[in-house]
DNA sequence: CTGGATCCCCTTGGATACTG
DNA sequence: CAGTATCCAAGGGGATCCAG
Protein backbone atom coordinates (compact mmCIF):
# COMPACT_ATOMS: atom_id res chain seq x y z
CA UNK A 1 0.00 0.00 0.00
CA UNK A 2 1.04 3.56 -0.37
CA UNK A 3 1.67 6.13 2.29
CA UNK A 4 -0.06 8.31 2.85
CA UNK A 5 0.25 12.00 0.50
CA UNK A 6 0.20 14.33 2.90
CA UNK A 7 0.55 17.33 -0.10
CA UNK A 8 1.62 19.72 2.51
CA UNK A 9 4.23 22.31 0.83
CA UNK A 10 7.61 20.81 3.35
CA UNK A 11 11.14 22.02 2.48
CA UNK A 12 11.32 18.36 1.26
CA UNK A 13 8.12 18.25 -1.23
CA UNK A 14 9.89 15.49 -3.06
CA UNK A 15 7.80 12.97 -5.14
CA UNK A 16 8.38 10.20 -1.93
CA UNK A 17 7.69 6.52 -3.99
CA UNK A 18 10.45 5.21 -2.44
CA UNK A 19 10.06 2.38 -5.16
CA UNK A 20 8.45 3.34 -8.33
CA UNK A 21 5.41 5.06 -7.40
CA UNK A 22 4.70 3.73 -11.23
CA UNK A 23 7.35 5.69 -12.89
CA UNK A 24 8.48 2.63 -14.58
CA UNK A 25 5.34 2.04 -15.29
CA UNK A 26 4.89 4.76 -17.72
CA UNK A 27 8.27 4.64 -19.20
CA UNK A 28 7.95 1.54 -20.06
CA UNK A 29 4.50 2.63 -21.64
CA UNK A 30 6.35 5.40 -23.85
CA UNK A 31 10.04 5.61 -23.31
CA UNK A 32 10.43 3.71 -26.12
CA UNK A 33 11.87 4.97 -29.98
CA UNK A 34 8.47 5.33 -31.29
CA UNK A 35 5.56 5.86 -28.87
CA UNK A 36 5.58 9.65 -28.05
CA UNK A 37 6.19 10.59 -31.83
CA UNK A 38 3.41 8.54 -32.56
CA UNK A 39 1.07 9.83 -29.92
CA UNK A 40 2.25 13.36 -30.85
CA UNK A 41 0.81 12.62 -34.62
CA UNK A 42 -2.18 11.32 -33.27
CA UNK A 43 -2.46 14.12 -30.62
CA UNK A 44 -3.18 15.93 -34.24
CA UNK A 45 -6.55 14.29 -34.98
CA UNK A 46 -7.46 10.68 -36.42
CA UNK A 47 -4.32 8.81 -38.51
CA UNK A 48 -4.05 6.35 -41.68
CA UNK A 49 -1.50 3.87 -40.63
CA UNK A 50 0.65 5.09 -44.14
CA UNK A 51 0.02 9.09 -43.02
CA UNK A 52 1.56 7.65 -39.66
CA UNK A 53 4.54 6.33 -41.12
CA UNK A 54 4.93 9.24 -42.90
CA UNK A 55 4.60 11.82 -40.31
CA UNK A 56 6.81 9.78 -37.88
CA UNK A 57 9.59 9.96 -40.13
CA UNK A 58 12.48 6.88 -39.60
CA UNK A 59 10.03 4.62 -38.40
CA UNK A 60 9.35 1.27 -40.42
CA UNK A 61 6.13 -0.98 -41.05
CA UNK A 62 7.69 -3.42 -38.04
CA UNK A 63 7.65 -0.66 -35.69
CA UNK A 64 4.74 1.33 -36.50
CA UNK A 65 2.51 -1.72 -36.48
CA UNK A 66 4.19 -2.77 -32.90
CA UNK A 67 3.45 0.73 -31.40
CA UNK A 68 0.81 1.36 -32.40
CA UNK A 69 -0.70 -2.41 -31.52
CA UNK A 70 0.55 -1.82 -27.76
CA UNK A 71 -1.43 1.56 -27.53
CA UNK A 72 -4.52 -0.25 -28.78
CA UNK A 73 -3.83 -2.50 -26.36
CA UNK A 74 -3.59 -0.14 -23.33
CA UNK A 75 -6.48 1.32 -24.50
CA UNK A 76 -4.90 4.97 -25.81
CA UNK A 77 -5.20 4.46 -29.30
CA UNK A 78 -8.96 2.85 -31.05
CA UNK A 79 -8.40 1.39 -34.29
CA UNK A 80 -10.66 1.36 -37.26
CA UNK A 81 -10.58 -0.66 -40.44
CA UNK A 82 -13.17 0.36 -43.20
CA UNK A 83 -12.96 -2.87 -45.69
CA UNK A 84 -12.65 -0.89 -48.96
CA UNK A 85 -10.76 -1.93 -51.84
CA UNK A 86 -7.67 -0.28 -50.66
CA UNK A 87 -7.99 -1.64 -47.06
CA UNK A 88 -7.94 1.42 -44.92
CA UNK A 89 -7.11 1.60 -41.48
CA UNK A 90 -7.35 4.72 -38.99
CA UNK A 91 -6.23 5.07 -35.75
CA UNK A 92 -7.18 7.41 -32.94
CA UNK A 93 -6.34 8.48 -29.45
CA UNK A 94 -9.28 7.97 -26.72
CA UNK A 95 -9.92 10.05 -24.29
CA UNK A 96 -6.81 8.57 -21.86
CA UNK A 97 -5.07 8.75 -24.67
CA UNK A 98 -5.25 12.70 -24.94
CA UNK A 99 -4.64 12.93 -21.37
CA UNK A 100 -0.68 11.52 -22.30
CA UNK A 101 -1.36 14.00 -24.99
CA UNK A 102 -0.54 16.64 -22.47
CA UNK A 103 1.75 14.83 -20.31
CA UNK A 104 3.90 14.70 -23.14
CA UNK A 105 3.41 18.36 -23.73
CA UNK A 106 5.06 19.09 -20.48
CA UNK A 107 8.19 17.19 -21.95
CA UNK A 108 8.22 19.11 -25.09
CA UNK A 109 8.33 22.15 -23.36
CA UNK A 110 10.75 21.59 -20.84
CA UNK A 111 12.83 20.03 -23.60
CA UNK A 112 12.32 23.60 -25.83
CA UNK A 113 13.10 25.54 -22.42
CA UNK A 114 16.13 24.01 -21.37
CA UNK A 115 17.87 21.76 -24.18
CA UNK A 116 19.94 25.31 -24.70
CA UNK A 117 21.19 24.77 -20.74
CA UNK A 118 21.88 21.46 -21.30
CA UNK A 119 23.85 21.69 -23.89
CA UNK A 120 25.75 24.56 -22.68
CA UNK A 121 26.42 22.16 -19.78
CA UNK A 122 27.57 18.82 -21.74
CA UNK A 123 30.08 21.57 -24.09
CA UNK A 124 31.45 22.78 -20.66
CA UNK A 125 31.75 18.92 -19.35
CA UNK A 126 33.25 17.80 -22.60
CA UNK A 127 35.95 20.42 -22.74
CA UNK A 128 37.13 19.72 -19.70
CA UNK A 129 37.59 15.85 -19.99
CA UNK A 130 39.72 17.10 -23.17
CA UNK A 131 41.99 19.26 -20.70
CA UNK A 132 44.91 17.35 -19.49
CA UNK A 133 45.68 18.83 -16.92
CA UNK B 1 8.40 29.71 -31.80
CA UNK B 2 5.32 28.09 -30.02
CA UNK B 3 1.62 28.32 -31.36
CA UNK B 4 -1.23 29.73 -29.22
CA UNK B 5 -2.26 27.75 -26.07
CA UNK B 6 -5.88 28.31 -26.22
CA UNK B 7 -6.55 25.60 -23.96
CA UNK B 8 -10.20 24.76 -26.43
CA UNK B 9 -10.70 21.26 -27.39
CA UNK B 10 -10.07 21.47 -31.07
CA UNK B 11 -8.49 18.62 -32.79
CA UNK B 12 -5.85 20.67 -34.56
CA UNK B 13 -4.03 22.92 -31.79
CA UNK B 14 -1.87 20.23 -30.35
CA UNK B 15 1.58 19.81 -30.03
CA UNK B 16 1.72 20.67 -33.33
CA UNK B 17 5.62 19.80 -33.36
CA UNK B 18 5.80 17.86 -36.75
CA UNK B 19 9.31 16.34 -36.61
CA UNK B 20 10.54 16.64 -33.32
CA UNK B 21 9.91 19.14 -31.17
CA UNK B 22 12.73 18.08 -28.17
CA UNK B 23 10.57 15.42 -27.46
CA UNK B 24 13.25 12.80 -28.49
CA UNK B 25 15.75 14.78 -26.88
CA UNK B 26 13.98 14.46 -23.59
CA UNK B 27 13.41 10.74 -23.96
CA UNK B 28 16.98 10.05 -25.02
CA UNK B 29 17.83 11.77 -21.78
CA UNK B 30 15.65 10.45 -19.13
CA UNK B 31 14.08 7.30 -21.49
CA UNK B 32 16.33 4.64 -19.87
CA UNK B 33 15.99 2.10 -17.55
CA UNK B 34 17.07 3.97 -14.49
CA UNK B 35 17.71 7.89 -15.25
CA UNK B 36 14.16 8.88 -13.77
CA UNK B 37 14.27 6.70 -10.66
CA UNK B 38 17.85 8.05 -9.65
CA UNK B 39 16.26 11.50 -10.19
CA UNK B 40 13.72 10.56 -8.23
CA UNK B 41 15.96 9.61 -5.55
CA UNK B 42 17.81 12.81 -5.82
CA UNK B 43 14.81 14.72 -5.65
CA UNK B 44 14.34 13.98 -1.82
CA UNK B 45 17.94 15.26 -1.11
CA UNK B 46 21.66 14.78 -1.04
CA UNK B 47 22.53 11.45 -1.28
CA UNK B 48 25.51 9.04 -1.63
CA UNK B 49 26.65 6.47 -4.49
CA UNK B 50 25.64 3.75 -2.20
CA UNK B 51 22.39 4.99 -1.24
CA UNK B 52 21.36 5.80 -4.32
CA UNK B 53 22.45 2.06 -5.14
CA UNK B 54 20.33 0.60 -1.97
CA UNK B 55 17.41 2.96 -3.06
CA UNK B 56 17.13 1.94 -6.74
CA UNK B 57 17.54 -1.24 -5.91
CA UNK B 58 18.05 -3.81 -8.66
CA UNK B 59 20.99 -1.21 -10.25
CA UNK B 60 24.33 -2.35 -10.42
CA UNK B 61 27.31 0.02 -9.88
CA UNK B 62 28.43 0.25 -13.57
CA UNK B 63 24.66 1.26 -14.31
CA UNK B 64 24.55 3.21 -11.31
CA UNK B 65 27.44 5.40 -12.32
CA UNK B 66 26.78 5.87 -16.17
CA UNK B 67 23.81 6.94 -15.74
CA UNK B 68 24.46 9.62 -12.75
CA UNK B 69 27.66 10.88 -14.98
CA UNK B 70 25.22 11.38 -17.54
CA UNK B 71 23.32 13.31 -15.79
CA UNK B 72 26.65 15.10 -14.62
CA UNK B 73 27.33 15.60 -17.60
CA UNK B 74 24.18 17.40 -18.76
CA UNK B 75 24.55 19.73 -15.38
CA UNK B 76 21.47 17.80 -14.20
CA UNK B 77 23.51 17.01 -10.71
CA UNK B 78 26.38 17.74 -9.00
CA UNK B 79 29.27 15.40 -7.93
CA UNK B 80 31.17 16.28 -4.80
CA UNK B 81 33.99 14.25 -4.11
CA UNK B 82 35.00 14.36 0.07
CA UNK B 83 38.63 13.14 0.10
CA UNK B 84 37.79 10.82 3.49
CA UNK B 85 39.49 7.41 4.83
CA UNK B 86 36.96 5.96 3.17
CA UNK B 87 35.96 7.44 -0.26
CA UNK B 88 32.91 9.55 -0.30
CA UNK B 89 31.03 10.86 -3.19
CA UNK B 90 27.94 13.04 -2.61
CA UNK B 91 25.54 13.72 -5.49
CA UNK B 92 22.82 16.42 -5.78
CA UNK B 93 20.56 18.00 -8.35
CA UNK B 94 20.91 20.80 -9.90
CA UNK B 95 18.36 23.67 -10.35
CA UNK B 96 17.97 22.61 -13.73
CA UNK B 97 17.29 18.87 -12.09
CA UNK B 98 14.99 19.38 -9.75
CA UNK B 99 13.06 20.90 -12.57
CA UNK B 100 13.40 17.75 -14.31
CA UNK B 101 12.14 16.09 -10.73
CA UNK B 102 8.92 18.70 -11.36
CA UNK B 103 8.83 17.09 -14.83
CA UNK B 104 8.66 13.05 -13.73
CA UNK B 105 6.32 13.85 -10.93
CA UNK B 106 3.86 14.68 -13.69
CA UNK B 107 4.82 11.35 -14.89
CA UNK B 108 3.90 9.47 -11.65
CA UNK B 109 0.97 11.58 -11.44
CA UNK B 110 -0.50 10.25 -14.88
CA UNK B 111 0.77 6.45 -14.46
CA UNK B 112 -1.04 6.73 -10.30
CA UNK B 113 -4.19 8.36 -12.03
CA UNK B 114 -4.66 5.78 -14.71
CA UNK B 115 -3.20 3.00 -14.34
CA UNK B 116 -5.83 1.18 -13.38
CA UNK B 117 -8.39 1.84 -16.91
CA UNK B 118 -5.22 1.04 -19.13
CA UNK B 119 -4.74 -2.36 -17.03
CA UNK B 120 -8.15 -2.90 -17.36
CA UNK B 121 -8.39 -2.18 -21.36
CA UNK B 122 -4.94 -4.88 -21.17
CA UNK B 123 -6.81 -7.56 -19.86
CA UNK B 124 -10.13 -6.94 -22.20
CA UNK B 125 -7.70 -6.79 -25.00
CA UNK B 126 -5.74 -9.94 -23.54
CA UNK B 127 -9.17 -11.60 -23.32
CA UNK B 128 -10.20 -11.07 -26.48
CA UNK B 129 -6.97 -12.31 -28.25
CA UNK B 130 -7.77 -15.36 -26.52
CA UNK B 131 -11.25 -16.09 -27.69
CA UNK B 132 -10.99 -17.56 -31.11
CA UNK B 133 -14.46 -16.88 -32.58
C1' DC C 1 33.31 3.03 -0.63
C1' DT C 2 33.59 4.63 -5.42
C1' DG C 3 34.08 3.36 -9.96
C1' DG C 4 36.71 1.81 -14.08
C1' DA C 5 37.36 -2.31 -17.38
C1' DT C 6 35.77 -6.73 -19.49
C1' DC C 7 32.96 -10.19 -20.96
C1' DC C 8 28.67 -11.50 -22.62
C1' DC C 9 23.73 -12.08 -23.11
C1' DC C 10 19.54 -10.50 -24.57
C1' DT C 11 16.45 -7.10 -26.20
C1' DT C 12 15.37 -3.50 -29.46
C1' DG C 13 14.81 -2.33 -33.73
C1' DG C 14 16.10 -1.97 -38.89
C1' DA C 15 15.81 -4.26 -43.62
C1' DT C 16 13.51 -7.16 -46.45
C1' DA C 17 10.21 -10.26 -48.42
C1' DC C 18 5.63 -12.03 -48.43
C1' DT C 19 0.21 -12.09 -47.76
C1' DG C 20 -4.66 -10.26 -47.91
C1' DC D 1 -2.57 -0.05 -48.28
C1' DA D 2 -2.03 -2.59 -43.99
C1' DG D 3 0.20 -6.10 -41.69
C1' DT D 4 3.14 -10.33 -40.66
C1' DA D 5 7.36 -13.15 -40.49
C1' DT D 6 12.23 -13.70 -40.71
C1' DC D 7 16.84 -12.51 -40.35
C1' DC D 8 20.35 -9.91 -38.31
C1' DA D 9 23.24 -5.99 -36.38
C1' DA D 10 23.88 -2.71 -32.55
C1' DG D 11 23.72 -1.44 -28.07
C1' DG D 12 21.81 -1.61 -23.39
C1' DG D 13 22.67 -3.52 -19.40
C1' DG D 14 24.06 -7.42 -15.91
C1' DA D 15 27.96 -9.97 -13.56
C1' DT D 16 32.43 -9.90 -12.23
C1' DC D 17 37.06 -8.57 -11.28
C1' DC D 18 40.22 -5.06 -10.23
C1' DA D 19 42.02 -0.37 -8.50
C1' DG D 20 42.35 4.00 -5.83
Amino acid sequence: MSVGHTGTTTPEPLLSCDDDCGIRDVLDRLGDKWTVLVVVELGAGRRRFKELQRAVDGISQRMLTLTVRRLERDGLVTRTVHATVPPQVDYELTDLGHSLTRLVKGLADWSLAHRPRIEAARREWDAKADMPS
